[in-house]
DNA sequence: TTAATTAATCGTAATATTGCAATTAAATAA
DNA sequence: TTATTTAATTGCAATATTACGATTAATTAA
């Protein structure tokens, strides 16, 4: 095990866990978060304001991009990174809907 | 490792990537929607819906508990549980405000 | 060309997660 | 009391995640 078993869940489900999978760790919400701040920035940039390896937060990115949360643009010997702002948008709508549902007053038995 | 550094992020980034973290698997995903919808219900009936083994279930439950986004009643020899409707408001503006963070409109480099 | 810079990838170690069978604990029913 | 029911816990196996040093690949600068 240690693999989840998706295949018995919704895609909604699973694309709802995907998606917060990938904020799960401090690490990729402090990228993304920088990202919004600054714009776009190269990995380095990353690396210093973050105070992981290089080699980790590359592969944070590289979760990131899988999911199309970031883009990330070749310039010379860098790589330039972003936000994928439709792609966030979309992710945005799929887990507000799950965030937004409304409870029935009542509570617990 | 395996442990992620969460003593270099702030409690902020932290508690993002936490709530994230519970709300990254689909069990979860389906154990909440479920409750959602249903109001309440016993454990019991979340394997009989879910499809995973009373043990599985119990320990998502048992995650879910942790971050206080459900609460659980005893009940005879059930337990009923249900959404946490204050903790969730408080997750959901956490996540929230992290989503809805605007993009200036320029793009990558 | 050769050196330097930058980021991806590889390899590996430590730890976490997922899932389940078996057991235990706690309450109710007979 | 002794079943029975229900859910938590334990123990374990398989896999995933996190982190980093070392290496590689690709581009630019000298």
């Amino acid at each position: 095990m240690g693999t989840a078993k998706t295949e018995i869940f919704s895609d909604q489900h699973n694309q709802i866990a995907r998606f917060s999978k990938a904020l799960g760790h401090p690490a990729r919400v402090a990228i993304l978060e920088y990202l919004f701040k600054i714009n776009s920035c190269i990995c380095g940039d990353l690396v210093l304001e973050i105070g992981l390896a290089q080699a980790t937060i590359s592969q944070h990115l590289k979760e990131l991009k899988s999911l199309d949360l970031i883009q990330g643009t070749v310039a010379g010997t860098s790589v330039c990174y972003c936000i994928h702002a439709e792609n966030w948008a979309k992710m945005k709508q799929t887990l507000s809907e799950f965030l937004n549902q409304d409870l029935t007053p009542q509570n617990c038995c």
